[in-house]
DNA sequence: TCTTGACCTGGAGCGCACTCCAGGTTGTTG
DNA sequence: CAACAACCTGGAGTGCGCTCCAGGTCAAGA
């Protein structure tokens, strides 16, 4: 029989994580639930357990705080009645993304044209009129 | 007769940083040097001193750490025959901006979808068929 | 039976990038 | 001259997000 669930090592490889952010995670409120154990009082994590740990690192990695995805994990497990909330937490954090992509292309365009600068000074540059 | 140099309260606000940031940029070797003083021992801060300041700003802002911006000072502080590192140190952060904004957008992307369904669960859909 | 390995817990420790503070100087203003 | 504002210094403190550790349990293999 197949899986009765993954082990913590395996979660980590999946997620792209460590163990210990995973236990952390798990300590500090952003999981929906205390992930099940098995007999040996190992941690088995569902493929639900995974798909939700998948959202919680992509909300990390686009630089939503811990706390804040506490917040949304509050707010999903309290059940039905809470959509509303959850939607505003979500849309508030697809504006502050794509104003940090904003004003990080931004400076990128800069940066990238003192790269010019330097490309320009420092090219061979080819059969000088 | 105009400046003298900005006090770093005014560079603080021209550039969005706070003043103990400025002061700790300085202390931590990310200037190209000491930023004068006037007479009374305030800092003065020039034009080159705020442009430069700037591209640290951009350079912090687009992610790279406090280290690597020194060692870029310390690669213009050096002068002449650093060009090639130089170019190197910022064509370097540009590809590791570039993949972060590859991912951020990915997951982004994956939130958004999230929002959607959200969305749609709200939704009073108009007029259902 | 002994060892090994994967996992467990509670709690301490760490690196980063600031941020704040105490105590002091200087210059202006009433 | 007193009070205040703006700045100075060296150093301590902070918040975040992990990361590491000691000491322990349990199951499987030699």
């Amino acid at each position: 029989m197949a899986s009765q669930g993954r082990s913590i090592a395996e979660a980590a490889v999946e997620l792209g994580v460590s163990v210990d952010t995973l236990r952390y995670y798990e300590r500090d409120g952003l999981l929906l639930r205390p992930v099940p154990r098995g007999g040996n009082g190992h941690r088995a994590y569902t493929e639900a357990d995974l798909r939700w740990i998948e959202l919680v690192t992509r909300l990390r990695s686009t630089g939503m705080p811990i706390r804040d995805v506490r917040r949304y994990a509050d707010l999903v497990r309290a059940g039905a009645g809470t959509e509303g909330e959850r939607l505003a937490v979500l849309t508030a954090h697809r504006e502050a993304v794509l104003r940090q992509l904003e004003e990080v292309s931004a400076h990128l365009a800069a940066i990238e044209s003192k790269i010019a600068t330097y490309q320009d000074r420092l090219a061979p540059r080819e059969k000088s009129a």
